[in-house]
DNA sequence: CCGGATCCTTGCCGATACTG
DNA sequence: CAGTATCGGCAAGGATCCGG
């Protein structure tokens, strides 16, 4: 009985704790920036500069934050070159790729709906 | 020659304001609260309180700026009933509802690579 | 070339109060 | 109950400099 409720009690806490951490994952995944460097990256490798040009409008600063917090989660992998100057270059890795994909189904989406979103504003507007 | 020109001058002007229109979409979609409420609204229809209550941490306010925006982009369609006191009800619509299958396979995906995020993070931080 | 640190501005977001 | 408006704190984000 007792040692029951305390399975059920610490069954409780790491539902509770999984539930924390997947929210905080997606608060980390889910924004602007990170998306846009996950699908820019694709199934390419490339250069902090590269990126920063490819990802239209990022500032350095919030792409090496970005870019560091999905190396902390290990969506992408940083490899450095010790060379000088200095050469980084990053890749997506397995479960990377795997959020790209739904990334990809975004951007896919977007597309399809690019009129009929531009006429519900238009609409809404007025 | 000259119209060719034009045409293609006209060709890529559309090209480029398509482009900043599905940048702007991105934006107002890759956001944390706007793909939550989707995902919390998912195929069911939900009073203003009842949304409140479903995304989890979302202040009154977040929820409304978040909820007329995807009604202007036509993702949510919102329903007044006047009644004493008012009721009103929001639901996905069809592109809503596209965009919502996507918004799952994020969910998905986290769920899928909790413990090998964690892991990561852990090593990260060491 | 890359990235950290600093300063400074902007705008997000919460709290509160008020209308229908 | 639902929505708008206002204010204020604080964190996000840009510009810049320096250091590896």
């Amino acid at each position: 009985m007792v040692t029951k409720q305390l399975k059920d009690l610490s069954e409780d806490a790491d539902l509770r704790r999984a539930d924390s951490l997947a929210r905080e994952i997606f608060s980390d995944v889910a924004n602007k920036w990170a998306l846009l460097i996950i699908e820019t990256l694709g199934d390419r490798t490339l250069r902090f500069s590269e990126l920063r040009k490819g990802v239209e409008g990022i500032s350095h600063k919030m792409l090496t934050q970005n870019l560091r917090m999905l190396e902390r989660n290990g969506l992408v992998e940083r490899e450095v070159y010790p060379t000088v100057p200095p050469r980084v270059e990053y890749t997506l890795t397995e479960p990377g790729r795997g959020l790209r994909a739904t990334v990809d189904g975004m951007c896919d989406w977007t597309q399809k709906h690019l009129g009929r979103i531009e006429d519900a504003r238009r609409r809404f507007d007025a």
